[in-house]
RNA sequence: GGUGAUGUAGCUCAGGUGGUUAGAGCGAUGCACUCAUAACGCAUAGGUCGGUGGUUCAAGUCCACCCAUCACCA
């Protein structure tokens, strides 16, 4: 590797502000940040920026609904997409938002010298309008049927049920999903950015910017079917820029959103004393790269250079696409309870497990990756808790008791050390190349052997013997120092465990080049659990409370029939025993009286709960629950309690008379 | 419908230019160990490489068709 210093910005596609991050969201923020952190660790200057994408009909419409300003429900939602990014360890430079001054001036400025340069010209179209919300209507707000299937409520671009395109116009008895109004056909003058002036430049940059071959055969694709013109202007009532010289025309969200990533850099620019323009001029020799999902090419290698080309800006070095997340090999979807919010997965699961799980399933190309859920967990606690932080764990104890926290003077087997740091290059390589899974192969190849060689030396019986105590220390320290390499290796991935390792080491930050002096003679801390293995019953949990989530907000699919509700068959009971189970964060084990059958319930109140406060206490149960096996017995039942958890937990009562068996209905 | 991608052990995946008994990790089973967050080590079992047909001395690897899954069609 080049030890030159390189000067780059790396983008992730700006989260558009409407909705909330999850899980598919993260693939491309936790590749996009693993790929910057290890640039950073590599001692380049790398700069990560991103934005809040603002425009747009969609975000004009859930604000209307909502009542309030679009600028007010971007700031909401960008404010609460930036910190679930920032919990998962997603470190950016600069997170900014497209509806800003700089942008403004910046999208202002690109459109009037592309217009300048003859790449800009106006015609009348015709296009849905709907009256009564006076305004035109996008595709996806016109649903109608099918001309070809007549499959009923099909969107106006294309048929869910056949697969069929078509425009809007074609559709048979069409209807405004805003007003349920018939829409009718009116004529608008629009701006179209003329793409094909570019088709010679384009394929030249494609060249140049090696991109994945997956892309490129795409791109080639859309080359033979030819280029279009793109209409990037839009008719008020729209939440965006308006053009210069128009009283009542937009741009297209699509025409500023990317400028958002220069306009984010401007930003962080201005603030940082940073040159702007020794980045964006059309000479620059830095980098530019964008992280995007397979679904924007179209965007980011044909619009987005041209638009660059056209307005005399550099292009991006290279443009790296990944494909989308399935979980348990479907499709996200809100329906199957399969779209978990990455608030969801926060409230139970570490994000390093996450951040270190996508690591070992992501390559290059443009393939979907599945969040496999029962892999997941053995994938993680295996290779992360069993054998990465494991040779730590069984070394530091011998450090930490035997020899006053220090490390020996010297390893005892430097041979194996360089064996470890001579992976440095291929490891980098693959980080470089976003071969994530081949360097995550490569260094659990190396856990295992930092454990087979403490296994072949055994410390404990070593240590047995006083003739021998220095050698289990050069050993202990071996090991530590074996790790130490690993998790310089890992940081990029799971920067908040190697923080802590730093700490536990007692160094300063790391440098990629770190590896190559061992860590001798100094005192380490006492070792602490860095990671706790994750439990199975935390990731079903997950599952089951995604798909809770999203009934909740489908009102009509989430009624249930008066059958449905008779199903459950509730109970009083009475509690006769109560008992503490101390390796038990949350669980009570209850002993319940329904009318002469006493079930063994296992409760999850005890952070609200003592036991002595509950005995000869009526609840409500659930008695047909089936019987399920958790850690510390069979549970036969539930007893209900509102509340968010924690220390607010509230047991439902039944006022006096009740007997225990009664049912409730 | 058109175009493209994918389909390899229970799970997740590797398998340049075709060449001996098809690989890894996890899981399973057995053994061993007890330093370690029941972690680690050793060993064993598991696949007619989506299907059918073809090219070839030889195909997971090339060709044709079919099936399944997914994506794109601005």
């Amino acid at each position: 590797m080049t030890n030159i210093k390189r000067n780059m910005i790396v983008t992730s596609a700006l989260p558009y502000a409407n909705g909330s991050i999850h899980m598919g969201h993260l693939v491309e923020y936790i590749q996009t940040d693993i790929w910057v952190r290890y640039q950073k660790l590599k001692g380049h200057n790398c700069f990560y920026v991103c934005a809040a994408d603002a425009h747009g009909t969609p975000i004009m419409i859930k604000a209307d609904e909502e009542g309030i300003k679009p600028e007010d429900l971007v700031k909401r939602i960008s404010k609460e997409q930036y910190n679930d990014l920032n919990d998962f360890g997603v470190n950016f430079d600069n997170f900014y938002s497209t509806h800003s001054p700089e942008n403004q001036k910046l999208a202002e400025d690109i459109f009037k010298t592309l217009k300048k340069n003859n790449h800009i010209y106006t015609k009348e179209i015709e296009q849905a309008y709907d009256e009564e919300k006076k305004m035109f209507l996008p595709d996806r707000f016109i649903k109608g049927v099918c001309p070809k299937c007549k499959s009923e409520d099909q969107y106006g671009d294309a048929c869910e049920n056949c697969g069929a395109t078509y425009n809007p116009n074609e559709l048979i008895d069409p209807f405004s999903t805003l007003s349920s109004s018939k829409p009718v056909w009116k004529k608008s003058k629009h701006y179209f950015f003329k793409l094909n002036n570019f088709e010679k430049s384009l394929k030249e940059w494609i060249k140049q910017s090696n991109l994945h071959k997956s892309i490129s055969n795409k791109l080639s694709e859309w080359f033979e079917a030819g280029l279009q013109d793109w209409d990037i202007s839009r008719d008020e009532p729209y939440f965006g820029f308006k053009i210069p010289g128009e009283s009542k025309k937009y741009f297209y969200v699509w025409l500023d959103a990317p400028i958002g990533y220069l306009a984010s850099f401007l930003n962080f620019a201005e603030k940082n004393q940073i040159e702007y323009d020794s980045y964006f001029n059309s000479e620059s020799e830095y980098e530019l790269f964008h992280f995007i999902g397979k679904d924007i090419v179209y965007f980011h290698t044909l619009f987005w250079p041209a638009v660059l080309e056209g307005a005399n800006i550099r292009k991006p070095t290279s443009v790296f696409a990944h494909g989308f997340l399935t979980i348990n090999g479907k499709k996200m979807s809100k329906s199957r309870g399969t779209f978990i919010n990455a608030k969801t997965y926060l409230n139970l699961l570490d994000p390093s497990f996450i951040r270190y799980y996508y690591a070992a399933k992501l390559g290059p190309s443009m393939e979907d990756i599945d969040l496999n859920t029962g892999d997941f967990v053995a994938r993680v606690n295996s290779d992360l808790i069993g054998k990465l932080i494991n040779i730590a764990s069984r070394c530091s104890g011998f450090i930490n008791k035997q020899f006053n926290n220090e490390l020996s003077e010297t390893l005892d087997d430097f041979d194996l050390y360089n064996q470890f740091i001579e992976k440095s290059e291929d490891i980098s390589n693959h980080f470089e190349n976003r071969e994530y899974s081949k360097a995550m192969r490569e260094i659990m190849l190396l856990a295992d052997s930092a454990n087979r060689y403490i296994e072949e030396k055994k410390p404990w019986v070593m240590i047995k013997n006083t003739d021998q105590r220095d050698e289990v220390q050069k050993v202990c320290t071996q090991g530590i120092n074996l790790f130490r390499i690993l998790m310089i290796y890992l940081s990029p991935v799971i920067p908040k465990i190697s923080d802590g390792v730093v700490e536990l080491l007692n160094e300063k930050k790391w440098k990629w080049n770190d590896i190559s002096q061992p860590l001798l003679g100094t005192k380490i801390k006492k070792f602490k659990p860095l990671l706790t293995r994750i439990e199975n019953e935390k990731v079903e949990k997950m599952m089951v409370s995604s798909s809770d989530d999203k009934k909740n907000n489908s009102s009509n699919e989430s009624n249930i029939t008066i059958d449905d509700f008779l199903k459950i068959d509730l109970r009083v009971g009475l509690i006769t025993q109560a008992e503490e189970i101390e390796e038990a964060d949350k669980l009570l084990k209850l002993n319940i009286d329904l009318d002469g059958e006493s079930r063994t319930i296992f409760a999850g109140i005890k952070s609200a709960y003592k036991t002595n406060e509950l005995i000869g206490r009526q609840v409500v149960v659930a008695a047909n629950l089936a019987p399920r096996k958790m850690r510390f017995g069979v549970s036969e039942g539930m007893v209900l309690a509102a509340g968010p958890g924690g220390e607010d937990i509230f047991l439902l009562s039944v006022d006096e008379g009740a007997k225990p068996g009664m049912k409730i209905k």
